[in-house]
DNA sequence: GTTATTTTGTTTGGCTGGCGAACAAATTTA
DNA sequence: TAAATTTGTTCGCCAGCCAAACAAAATAAC
């Protein structure tokens, strides 16, 4: 014969107790994007692009003569944290570092054919994998869950 | 007399062209998330809790008995990756690992007095903190947002 | 009942993705 | 011309995660 052990609420028999997290827009917020980020970095394995990598790529492709500042403002992060991504980049072949001869401290950042290849099928990947994470979403309820969340990412 | 800069776009003047990045649901989910999650480490310095740390605690709170697998896996996270949580709670007095008599493999995790008073001050400040962050939508739409996003996490 | 398997917590080493302070060079403003 | 700002950079730091390996303990198989 043998007790009820307390562990056993961890075999899946007995549902944790989530308590006020389940009301946390904040909890839900990070719960999909560990999802979506690991469903990211798996299917764009055989690339090896991380959502941030993806990004900063998409930028570049969308807007010439862009500096590394600039860059980094439009993504939100700080120009120190921007140098390994595009150094990282740059090192693969995908984007070059080119002079400014207006202002000698920037570089302009600009994609590599390779880069352009590589985005572009990236792109098709990036696609299925969206649909992917909301499959279980109607058309018109992923267009209202980007519509909420712009409304806290400004 | 000055000619337009390409790096110009940078000033604010142009706005940077985002791309496909526009439609896509995992680049607004990682905003929100950074946003949110800036917020809260700002609102809770004083307490010194992260986002990951006050969620191991309201489980704490909320499930008796719990071991630090089944913990992890309630997180969705690796057991190697709980211990440092775990062990930096229980140094700074917020926690306890009691030992399980008919396991003494496992450690049952139960809050301390100390702990349980700064989760009960740091909800409120939680509470708070989500106000802020949901202040541009209504109760109905946030409702939906989260409803939307479970439909992502599972 | 002994052997084999599984579970628990842990250490170690590594990775991603960020921040802030400080700095030189270049540019812009005063 | 002197002072302030911008750009890219390095450095040290942090949060948060994983996978491999391991000993101790518990459970399952035989």
């Amino acid at each position: 014969m043998k007790s009820e052990k307390q562990s056993s609420a961890g075999k899946g028999l007995v549902p944790v107790e989530r308590g006020m997290l389940e009301d946390l827009v904040g909890y839900h917020v990070r719960k999909a994007q560990a999802i979506i980020f690991d469903d990211f970095m798996r299917a764009m394995a055989p690339e090896r692009l991380s959502p941030g990598q993806f990004g900063v790529l998409v930028l570049i492709s969308a807007n010439q003569g862009m500096n590394q500042s600039t860059l980094a403002k439009a993504l939100g992060i700080e120009r120190s944290t921007m140098v390994a991504v595009i150094t990282g980049l740059e090192q693969r072949g995908l984007i070059k570092r080119l002079p400014l001869a207006t202002d000698r401290r920037a570089n302009i950042l600009a994609l590599t054919p390779k880069g352009e290849l590589l985005l572009d099928k990236v792109k098709a990947k990036v696609r299925a994998h969206e649909n992917k994470v909301t499959a279980r979403l109607t058309a018109a309820e992923t267009q209202t869950l980007v519509s909420l969340l712009q409304k806290i990412g400004g």
